[in-house]
RNA sequence: CGGGGUGUAGCGCAGAUGGAAGCGCGCCGCGUUUGGGACGCGGAGGUCGGCGGUUCAAGUCCGCCCACCCCGACCA
């Protein structure tokens, strides 16, 4: 690691964000172009985010499979508004064996087409539904301009596919998994989201309906961290995805997706960072206390480190490791486990030793504010205490920077000044067309994130239109 | 694909006017250190992004190409 401070947040958000990903050790840059490669400590991040998802998938009836990464060329040509939506990003593989390929095989950038065509198959009758699977895989998108774990060329998700045989169970599917989404973001992530339905311009291509939450990052961008969509019988129809019902009568199935990218690990970043590296929170963070041992001479290194073995034996129920590093000064460390976020931290040293304590510090409160001195024989229950607190506090931070951030205009010129005064969220009434929200969108940059589910504002006049609506869009320069 | 920028040691950079490839950090060894990014001494590490041209001589000048980063358009 450097021993140089990261760029200011404040003033520099792109370059901090890119540094703090590189020093960190999340990630790195690889040889192809846009992609890049998941180190084992942003890994271990991601095998959580996948551990408390999975667990929330299961638990409503659903199954992990694996599908084919090649996919067959026509298969994308079947539902149009897909093909149209993903055709500039393929990558497609022409020549495999030495020899070309008799049809052009897509690296699969979703697996709607190829889980379509298997569902064609396996679903015979009413009695076969719903079928409920889940996919952890990754996926490849031609994308123009890349950052890494927002946008990446590759990149790890999970995708759920479900079939039904009605409409409203699709719908309460595709609800249910984007209410899922918004419990784990706030529960596990600290991350507030609105959840929201997309408008036609922004939804998914080939879906009826897209839903997403969305979050705002510390740049006062939003970003689209899940998403749930809807597909009808868009691809029940290009697929011929139909079953018997009880009547005996043919019917095309009600599908849904959804889907969470290691993008959400770049929203982690982004909410909860600050100028020192990462802040995780604690129910995420792969180590959630690091012990740093403090000594000068052999035998207070053999003491600290009994003591710290100890300290280690006690808080079995968190994730917790010594740093036994020798050749590094405690200042060195502290600031190392600093920049990788670790939730909370333990020095123990001669003074500590005699004096029967510990010193914690907590991350999200840098500095002597978080630091505190414990009694050993209290701290087991200190530090769960604070690790819950510290994951509370971390998204009241977020959620009262967030709606510090969120203004609500009455009119276009009001939107335009508030925008680039202030920028942020800007939740109001809309009744807007598609081409109002693109000529809003070409002449701020801002767009409609999404229309909010939770509409607490009641009837309002449109600031665009000026009509009565109780409509709801929530604006901002996106991701 | 448009605009801008950068390619010299693992990273960050310096190398006016062409004339023996350097500095800081990191890395390796030894010793002293260790409560907020320690220090000394000794080392290892380079087809100067690539190809071509000008020249007695190119990191430096010229041409072409490539890669990456930033800002736009497109997107989870």
């Amino acid at each position: 690691m450097s021993s140089e401070r990261l760029p200011s947040r404040s003033e520099h958000f792109s370059d901090w964000y890119n540094q703090l990903v590189l020093r960190a050790e999340l990630a790195d840059y690889s040889p192809v172009r846009g992609s890049m490669v998941i180190r084992p400590y942003g890994w271990a991040l991601w095998e959580n985010i996948q551990d408390g998802l999975d667990k929330r998938f299961k638990a409503t009836g659903h199954v992990n499979a694996a599908f084919p990464l090649l996919i067959p060329l026509s298969f994308f040509e079947k539902e149009k508004d897909h093909i149209e939506g993903f055709s500039p990003e393929l990558a497609i593989v022409t020549i495999a064996g030495g020899q070309e390929l008799e049809e052009p095989l897509v690296v699969r950038p979703t697996s709607e087409t190829i889980i379509g065509h298997m569902y064609a198959k396996w679903i015979k009758s009413y009695r076969d539904l719903p079928i409920l699977i889940n996919v952890w895989n990754s996926v490849v998108r031609w994308e123009l301009r890349t950052k890494l774990f927002l946008r990446t060329t590759e990149f790890y998700w999970q995708e759920g596919h479900t079939a039904h045989a009605t409409e409203s169970e699709a719908e309460e599917e595709t609800l249910q998994m984007l209410d899922i989404y918004e419990e784990f973001s706030v529960n596990e992530a600290a991350v507030p989201v609105i959840k929201g339905k997309k408008t036609e311009r922004e939804k998914f291509a080939g879906a009826k309906d897209s839903y997403s939450i969305e979050s705002m990052m510390g740049d006062l961008r939003a970003l689209q961290s899940g998403t749930s969509h809807n597909l009808g019988q868009n691809f029940a129809k290009a697929f011929d995805i139909q079953y018997l019902d009880v009547g005996n009568t043919l019917q095309h199935c009600w599908t849904t997706s959804w889907g969470l990218s290691t993008r959400f690990l770049g929203g982690i970043i982004m909410v909860h960072g600050d100028d020192h590296g990462l802040i995780l929170p604690p129910r995420l963070a792969p180590t959630q206390v690091v012990i740093v041992p403090i000594f000068r001479d052999a035998e207070q290194k053999s003491a600290t480190f009994e003591a710290a073995e100890q300290i280690k034996l006690r808080l079995s129920n968190s994730r917790t490791l010594i740093d036994r590093r020798e050749d590094l000064t405690p200042g060195y460390k502290f600031n190392d486990w600093e920049m990788r976020g670790v939730p909370l931290r333990i020095e123990i040293g001669p003074k500590d030793i005699a004096a029967g304590q510990a010193v914690l510090a907590r991350r999200d409160l840098p500095g002597r504010e978080g630091k505190q001195e414990i009694a050993l024989d209290k701290l087991e229950d200190t530090v769960e205490d604070l690790l819950i607190n510290i994951q509370e506090s971390m998204y009241e931070k977020a959620v009262r920077f967030r709606d510090e951030n969120t203004h609500y205009v009455e009119t276009y010129d009001e939107f335009k000044e508030v925008l680039a005064d202030q920028g942020g969220f800007i939740r109001s009434h809309w009744a807007g067309t598609s081409e109002d929200e693109a000529q809003i969108k070409e002449e701020t940059k801002a767009s409609i994130r999404c229309l909010p589910i939770d509409r607490p504002e009641g009837k309002g006049r449109c600031f665009f239109t000026g009509k009565e609506t109780d409509q709801v869009a929530l604006f901002a320069k996106a991701y």
